[in-house]
DNA sequence: GGTCGGGCTGGTATCGATTCCATACCGACG
DNA sequence: CGTCGGTATGGAATCGATACCAGCCCGACC
């Protein structure tokens, strides 16, 4: 249903909070007159603006948003739109963003979709009807996107990219970044190296997977499709498929998490079952996330930029607000951090 | 300046969207009788109900939510306010927050203050000026809260408590918590026990102090108060204070770090020291995170449920919404989960 | 002295949705 | 046949702030 009424809210209505009006008939001037000397655009005589400052201090007044927002029509809003709040990945974009839009006096209207398409399309229509100035969103679709330009929201997608052409994006390297982190286990000597992922259709997913067949291909082995685990993003799954790959007896020498939730649950696994990281497994993950830097060995990653990804769409955003353009997308590196999770593959598993 | 315009956003004004006037045109009707068909309050025949309908849909009609809420005098959104978006902690909180409210049709304007009081303020501005039918907050002083509770607004601490019988709040059993933490270390044979915390005047600190001091006190020490290491906020000043402490001769036998911010700190200097854990020092920590069941040893902590208490705070303030009343304070339990970082001390240690 | 323009103020329409009220129609019933 | 109750609809006021416009006063200048 398009418009069943978003719940009219709960709960008895405010206590009445002073208006303008208010303001002004205790400073004895007109709303107009009280309404220029708060906001500074027109005349008001430096008599009659200390008389209505006064009266609004002594009345608390702090003037209704929705009314201004209304008449304006236009909002110092904007919606902000992430997939898990509990991952340190987007928790960080979150602050990333939040610092810039607070510092140019927006306000964030933020919803956690859960990863969900229905949420996410839920949350596009949300954020139309409190008619935000812009969307960042780390997209889960193309529905929610193209939904909002369509209505005329500037939007911002952010680490992955389902509408390319139609609205601005701020990404990582992925490819780049997938491949320096497979080639750094190729130049250790590794052949056998299997990647773990939930997900391959995503720019995310894809970026990564064509980076590590780039770099397999560079020795030759771009073959080696069978390599590739794709479980799904059921954590049971993944756990499942990880501890079989893990307990065969010919198991890779090396892996590469495809994101830090992938990883962690590789990591568990690992451990679980034993093995030595890096003496029987090396081992890689994308995206850092704090407890790879904290076990022992710490685990090699390319650590994106998660809040300056944050920023850098906060930024972009506001500027497509100020000067409307040709979409433009952004990436940013990944640097490669080394850390002891990585070394040659031992000796055993020559043939 | 208590009325600086909240910067009259950027931008330009949103291109029109289609409104109620123009699907009660659509639809041949007046506008009260769109209103009626779209909410369902009032009298609607089916046939007229399913034309409004057709035409809201055919136009891609999305209510504002500025007019509804200035006119129903209250808005469907509950106003988020916590420290720091980056500490798991505070992720989870919100995260369990944003699922309750969520569900039942409240959006949610998220401010972080970065442990700000000034900008805690400035947040509370924001909240009253959207009108917000509530707000959540993990607070750093009195004031935000006060003045939102002052103007009629229902608000809920979360974690911390500065507005003790003023407002609703939903904390853990600190003391309890840290009286067990520290009775387990005992138990294990410490005496010289540490407490590395950031503050000791919150609800939080002080709590956490207390029942570290109640567990000493049960074996007549008391008067141990040296053992207490506060350090303030800056990450340097804890890890130089920090190291200090552990490089000592007579270091103690096992330290309590009273957060997760602390605790991460402190087991990176004992590490960078070269302290085996829990041979040469046993560790405890006061509130749960990801990497402490990472580690190798896992951390011995109590967790503190954060994704309850966003949940539970959001329920209590959906309550207190419906039906004002005294002001409840909930305190929730922290299990102990016991992991490798604690063991009996050392015996060099013996005097 | 009359006109001009700048400083200043108040009246009023406006943003979009909701809601109260007046009105109107219909069948039923006294 | 007149009236009543229930269904249905449109007109108009309202929420709070803003902005346009008309109009005022007053000094300056021709």
């Amino acid at each position: 249903m398009a418009h069943a009424n978003p719940r009219t809210s709960a709960g008895t209505p405010v206590p009445s909070r002073a208006t303008l009006a208010d303001v002004a008939k205790r400073a004895g001037v007109s709303r107009s007159t009280a309404s220029r000397a708060l906001t500074g655009r027109g005349y008001a005589a430096a008599e009659v603006k200390a008389r209505v400052l006064a009266a609004a201090d002594e009345l608390g007044y702090v003037p209704d948003a929705n009314a201004r927002s209304l008449k304006a029509r236009r909002t110092p809003t904007i919606g902000l739109l992430v997939s898990d709040l509990r991952n340190p990945f987007y928790a960080e974009v979150a602050a990333g963003a939040g610092g810039v839009l607070r510092a140019q006096g927006y306000t964030i209207v933020l919803v956690d979709d859960a990863g969900s398409d229905v949420e996410e399309m839920a949350a596009a229509r949300t954020f139309l009807a409190w008619r935000v100035a812009g969307v960042l969103l780390t997209p889960v679709s193309a529905s929610a996107t193209q939904f909002l330009v369509r209505n005329g929201v500037p939007v911002v997608e952010i680490d992955r990219q389902f509408c390319r052409g139609e609205c601005d994006a701020v990404l990582v390297d992925n490819v780049t970044a997938a491949r320096e982190l497979t080639r750094h286990l190729i130049q250790l000597g590794h052949r056998r190296i299997t990647m773990i992922t939930d997900e391959v259709e995503w720019t995310t997913g894809a970026g990564r997977l064509k980076g590590y067949r780039q770099a397999l291909a560079e020795i030759g082995r771009a073959d080696a499709e069978d390599a590739v685990l794709c479980c799904g993003f059921d954590p049971e799954r993944i756990e499942k498929e990880t501890s079989e790959l893990l307990s065969r007896r010919r198991r890779p020498t090396a892996v590469f998490a495809s994101n830090n939730l992938v990883a962690e649950i590789v990591w568990r696994q690992a451990t679980r079952i034993g093995l030595r990281i890096p003496n029987d497994l090396s081992f890689v993950a994308f995206d850092d996330s704090p407890w790879m830097s904290m076990v022992q060995p710490g685990i090699t990653t390319v650590a994106q930029p998660s809040e300056e990804l944050g920023a850098r769409a906060a930024a972009l955003l506001l500027n497509r607000m100020a000067k409307p353009g040709r979409p433009r997308t952004t990436r940013l590196d990944c640097p490669l951090i080394q850390r002891g999770s990585t070394a040659r593959p031992a000796r055993r598993t020559r043939k």
